[in-house]
DNA sequence: AAAAACTTGCAACTTTGTTGCAATAACCAT
DNA sequence: ATGGTTATTGCAACAAAGTTGCAAGTTTTT
């Protein structure tokens, strides 16, 4: 598992770094659920938030996260899938977004069907966000 | 259409203040397009900064206009349908956001195919962001 | 016209995020 | 292993977006 997250951090070209290996190790512990910079800031000791937005910022552009939008108004970031690099992202899918614990998951949703834009629109990407109660705040 | 916004305010139970018609004029004017804070004050004279985020939630609360998600980070909001009221939105229409002039529009799409989510999961809404070059950045 | 109820504007504050820069750590090649 | 090169860190300072408390001012109702 260690070895893991040198293999990751190697793969995509990132030095390694105390923080790096850190915040790498929350985010694959956290399994399919994505993280606010508060969330990994009080998951960590004591990491100076800068250093941190910009380990964030790094981890995306190198295809390490993925930024999953969940109409909340703050960033969540979530591992990528292992085909992920620094030229693109294949990270389409739909994520879940609890108004309760206010959690937000990445969804193994299938392919969506295509929408109709007006004429002349070119679309690049697309965001569906699910909004809801997870499992665990549906059934108290 | 003086008369216009004042039924609307009317109608939403929302007292006929200076700035309350002044902001509503401009989202009848934007017509269908999503505004954020900043851009209502700018297009405003002098608008306070509060007042205006107060303005902007008592029409959301009463159904007059709704929030558009568009993954820009920012809040947007644009004029809600007729039959949105205190108690319901009716607004569950797709976004469009444009990556180049930053401009977020409402899609007149028609209902989507659901998305199968993990067992015990409730989804009360969902949003939909396409993303990519409005018809005028697409073609320049 | 006055009372009741709601709205405004100001100050102060919070949260989230960015930038510049010198000190430090990681990597690479001897 | 040593040292040079280059990327990263941590600090201070700043900025944008949004919230809260409260006294003064408006709108609505009676
Ligand atoms: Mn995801
Ligand atoms: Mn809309
Ligand atoms: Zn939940
Ligand atoms: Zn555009």
């Amino acid at each position: 598992m260690q070895e893991d997250i040198m293999e990751k951090l190697d793969k995509h070209d990132l030095r390694k770094t105390i923080i790096r290996k850190d915040v790498l190790k929350i985010f694959v512990q956290a399994e399919g659920k994505a993280l606010s910079s508060k969330d990994i800031e009080q998951a960590l000791e004591n990491p100076d938030r800068i250093t941190l937005y910009r380990t964030l910022r790094s981890f995306e552009e190198k295809g390490l996260i993925h930024q999953a939008v969940d109409g909340s108004g703050t960033s969540k970031y979530a591992l990528c899938s292992e085909d992920c690099t620094v030229h693109e992202h294949q990270d389409d899918h739909a994520h879940f977004h609890c108004t309760k614990c206010e959690q937000t998951i990445c969804l193994e949703t299938g392919p969506r069907s295509p929408v109709n834009v007006p004429e002349g629109y070119i679309v690049r990407r697309s965001y569906l966000v699910l909004e809801g109660l997870c499992r665990r705040c549906a059934n108290p």
